[in-house]
DNA sequence: GTTTACCTACCAAACGTTAGGTAGGATATA
DNA sequence: TATATCCTACCTAACGTTTGGTAGGTAAAC
């Protein structure tokens, strides 16, 4: 189980810190999670802090992976954005799970620079995800594009949340649907 | 200093609470604040869970009395609607505080219950605010307006959780702009 | 003389982290 | 082939610190 545990911690860790936060991620349940115990965990990573970059630095580039495939995956720019909100839906399924970025950026006051940094990252890869889509659709002006990107963002963020704190899937449904009848969201 | 000392908990509480969350608000660092020692807290407020609920109560009940307040003082129902960013940016005023209740929806599993009814008690009053100035400005169905309301809601948590992590109270500004450039919000 | 508003002095549990050790596999030397 | 050396992947046990909470005392106000 060489390698496999430092991915199971990865695994693991980023369970507990959607649905806890960087506050909430402490190694003893860390490590019970994956089978090992707590000092064991500082064989794989040297610190805390560099283990809640490496789970928030994978994070984003499994997302960026995700998004890459919906775009490959779907007939063109507009069907790709209708999907967006699904990605985000997950979490949700999961548990009742929130993005692991939009936990963090609550806490940023409370994180290590390293981990900062990561969580921006994430940001950066969604929001150039949708400009990229919402120009190829010819939904906005290029110029306008990373504005209306962050919007959609910061929106889809603020549903998942409000839905996680109701534990209610189907508000999540039901703020996608306003925002696309309110225009927000391409329909 | 009796009856001072609470409110003067309560308020630094908030603060805390505003900057690193329910798990992040501790009696020493809060006793300090206030200028007592942390075992006196406990003359006041009969356990963390109570306190917190105290302090999310409170922060409902002003918003609630602020929001009155903005209505009033607005010539009319769309006026005050377009307001309504404002009072969600003064928490970014503040040093960049969040949303007391917003983190803490991002902290819900880790919640007592009777701050989580609390949490959820100011989500009811912005939406229920929100509803209501929609049908009165016309902007709405009466029948659809809490559905828009709390897309209202939701988008501008995720706005200023966004700005938050960023600290940049422009990037709130911006995103609150895009939702009115979209049709979410009243231009 | 009881109540109010605080204090000092603790406690047990949980925290991130470190020290030191062990079992087993790989590699190198004799 | 046998043995010495090293690395990996874990372990037990403890460190100092911080956490929410408790027990009991003091001094003033009513």
């Amino acid at each position: 189980m060489s390698t496999n545990s430092k991915e199971a911690i990865l695994a693991a860790a980023r369970q507990i810190a959607q649905a806890h936060g960087y506050g909430g991620l402490n190694f003893r349940d860390l490590a019970a999670a994956v089978g090992i115990k707590a000092a064991s965990i500082y064989h794989h990573f040297p610190s805390k802090a560099d283990l809640a970059a490496a789970v928030a630095k994978r994070y984003w580039e499994d997302t960026a992976v995700e998004l890459e495939a919906m775009a490959a995956q779907a007939p063109n720019a507009a069907a790709a954005l209708r999907r967006y909100p699904q990605a985000f839906r997950r979490a949700l399924e999961n548990d009742n799970r929130l993005c692991l970025c939009s936990f963090m950026s609550a806490e940023v006051d409370d994180l290590p620079d390293i981990v900062k940094a990561e969580v921006r990252a994430f940001a950066d890869v969604n929001v150039a995800w949708l400009a990229k889509g919402l120009v190829a659709a010819g939904i906005v002006a290029p110029d306008k594009a990373e504005a209306r990107a962050r919007a959609i963002f910061a929106a889809i963020s603020g549903a998942q949340l409000m839905a996680r704190s109701r534990a209610d899937i189907s508000l999540y449904d039901t703020l996608v649907d306003s925002y696309r009848a309110a225009g927000l969201l391409p329909a």
